[in-house]
DNA sequence: GGGATTTGCCTACAACCTTTAGGCAAACGT
DNA sequence: ACGTTTGCCTAAAGGTTGTAGGCAAATCCC
């Protein structure tokens, strides 16, 4: 009975490239079985099940993301820094939409601890030193950047703006323009008068 | 054998309801079917199959966000408009997670037309015409409310701010000032030089 | 090299979810 | 009242997850 050569690491890989083709959700552990040509209980000597293997897929997916984050960002601030790690974002989720969509699934708190979230996370808050924005303002600053990235990118992703005009990548363009023009005009805080009430 | 009472509508319903309770990807035909007291193939009278399912509940729960939504501008303009917008949609997905998760399917684009989706985009952008933006910068401005309106809402459903300070809804409510700030003074569109470019 | 142990993949099986086919009885039209 | 439609049923097949136990290849140790 010849070997396959499994390990945890290398049915992550599949898993993810798996995931990549025919969504995260379709990367199950029958198919990945099948893409190795094993059975499908062999796996479970390597992971322990299949929540297990897509909590992989997404440190995996997290380290290659804060991996390119950096690369972009090495040597680069200001508005290049930020056009470098927005595009990292969106190239790395359109080129691998399964790894992608896995980053985004919530991790318990001491996985998200040792993942490389916060790498990235620190990444982001060293983009905006070079906008002059001070606690606390720089984590509202970070929350929004992060969430414009997110947001377009799943938005985009889900096909949002396919079907209109102009076309998404000048949308794009655009949005870091003015994302960069805000960040370097940053408003004050100004106390407000009313409650952070909330609708309904 | 008494009759349960069961229509595509009701099924729905139930099917939402138990998204927001147990997440989207577990509110299965079965679980669906324990819930009304009813065998699993007395479901398939009503909905073709578990996607035909998923489908209704996307379309519902874009209705009812486009309602909400309709409610929360209604009289309302400028910078009150858009906190009332965010604040619907926010609320919407805190209180119906899995519904809101549910308006994230993509549709096929038949369906996608005839959906509540383009009601909710044309309130889009009637908020924007309070902010005197014209085409094309209107488009690119409709498309980054919805990038940090759902970025933002689904890294905050996802727990990503949770375990750090300020705590989200400073965040939230600072992100609207800075955002109603930045339509209030949109930056003019500058040739730039360089390509768009993207980086691997 | 040869025997014991560990490791890797296997078969078998049970549980759950999806979907189709066919049946019976309640509700409904006339 | 009778036939038809409708609503829910049982039965069964196929796919995915997960557990238990087995056999053989690789490894270890002399």
């Amino acid at each position: 009975m010849a070997r396959a050569g499994l390990t945890p690491e290398r049915l992550t890989r599949e898993g993810a490239d798996l995931a990549d083709e025919v969504g995260l959700d379709q990367a199950t552990l029958s198919a990945l079985a099948r893409r190795c040509g094993v059975r499908v209980a062999s796996l479970y000597s390597h992971v322990r099940n299949s929540r297990d293997l897509r909590t992989r897929i997404t440190l995996l997916a997290l380290e290659e993301l804060a991996g390119r984050s950096a690369d972009a960002l090495a040597g680069r601030s200001g508005r290049d820094a930020l056009v470098a790690l927005a595009d990292a974002h969106r190239d790395y989720a359109r080129a691998h939409p399964g790894r992608y969509a896995a980053t985004q699934r919530p991790l318990d708190t001491e996985t998200a601890a040792h993942s490389a979230g916060v790498r990235h996370a620190r990444m982001t808050r060293a983009l905006l030193r070079g906008y002059d924005i001070e606690e606390p303002e720089q984590t509202h600053a970070v929350r929004l950047l992060g969430s414009v990235l997110h947001g377009y990118v799943s938005l985009e992703l889900g096909g949002g703006f396919d079907h209109s005009a102009p076309d998404s990548q000048q949308s794009w363009t655009r949005t870091l323009d003015v994302l960069d023009h805000l960040l370097r005009n940053w408003p004050d805080a100004v106390p407000t008068s009313h409650e952070p009430t909330s609708h309904e």
